[in-house]
DNA sequence: AAATTCTCCAACCGCATTTTC
DNA sequence: CGAAAATGCGGTTGGAGAATT
């Protein structure tokens, strides 16, 4: 029996899921505030809410690692919406805004450590030059974070599953038995196919998907990379820089206006953000 | 085998927004 | 219309387990 007297925090128990499941079950995922005031479970409101739309709630994908796929389309809202982690959720079925966050985050954090090994971050470097000096320079002694270090459009195969119309490996949410495999949006598998592999250094023209991004639910008018649009437009911008930390925004006038932020899209690309994928050689011309 | 480091993720907090009264 | 309550969101933290040294 749980008391209902004292306020509960921490992990939830078994017998408290089956609790608030029950509640959805009758009243539907509402009024979370009753939980507790009629007595039903000593948690808050806002904690019910956040174990549900995290934990319980049914067809989430929980315990399965994000799939190529769902990395790209990650990478490429975040890019195009900044932390807006709640409306990147909505593309991809089964994850929520924790989910993405917390991938998120950790890929931010790999990244910074890479980095940090990489090359200690000198002090302010010179405003929206940052990494030209980096790029070609004829200092091999410590090894800076260039641009191959951070685009990684390599050819995944070997790790993506995501042909199949389903995703698999996912954990059943025993608490949702009427949870259901999810079946993933079908998407270009711009990595896969339209992705050129890497073995020298593309031009820009190349790194372009050939395929347009289509995701159907939700039914917004989507469209990431457009089949004319340069997916790394900054890499060839005068005042692109490609450390974190460094604001270069375009400005917004509307979600169809792709948004390049400084933690977003390939400027922060840990170096394994697609894992498994062979390191590129060293660059070969200077002028790169 | 033990210690240390890293990764993942559940859950909290504070603030903003929306809804209700 | 304003205040209060409810809900939603994003940032952050801490613990458990895995991986590495």
């Amino acid at each position: 029996m749980i008391d209902a007297g004292a306020m509960r925090k921490g992990p939830w128990m078994p017998e408290e899921d089956e609790i608030l499941l029950e509640y959805v079950r009758h009243h539907g995922p509402r009024d979370w505030s009753a939980i507790r005031s009629k007595g039903l479970l000593p948690r808050t409101g806002k904690s019910c809410r956040l174990r549900w739309v995290n934990k319980l709630k049914p067809d989430l994908k929980t315990g399965c690692k994000f799939s190529p796929e769902e990395e790209r389309i990650v990478i490429e809202l975040q890019a195009k919406f900044g932390n807006k982690w709640a409306r990147i959720a909505t593309y991809l079925p089964g994850r929520t805004d924790n989910d993405v966050k917390n991938f998120w985050s950790t890929r931010q954090k790999r990244l910074a450590r890479t980095l940090q090994v990489a090359a200690p971050l000198p002090p302010p470097p010179p405003p929206c030059k940052a990494l030209r000096p980096l790029i070609g320079s004829s200092e091999p002694a410590a090894k800076a974070p260039v641009f191959e270090d951070f685009v990684t459009f390599q050819n995944p195969t070997v790790i993506n599953t995501a042909s199949s119309d389903q995703i698999s490996l996912c954990r059943p949410n025993p608490l949702t038995p009427f949870s259901q495999v999810i079946p993933t949006p079908q998407l270009p598998d711009l990595v896969r196919e339209n992705l050129p592999i890497l073995k020298r250094k593309p031009s820009l023209h190349e790194l372009r998907p050939k395929t347009e991004l289509q995701i159907q639910e939700p039914p917004l008018d989507l469209h990431l990379l457009p089949a004319n649009s340069n997916p790394i437009p900054f890499f060839a911008e005068e005042n692109f820089t490609g450390l974190p930390g460094h604001e270069f925004r375009q400005e917004i006038r509307g979600d169809e206006d792709f948004l390049a932020t400084p933690d977003g899209f390939f400027d922060d690309f840990p170096v394994d953000m697609f894992d498994l994928i062979e390191p590129l050689p060293p660059p070969t011309s200077p002028n790169w």
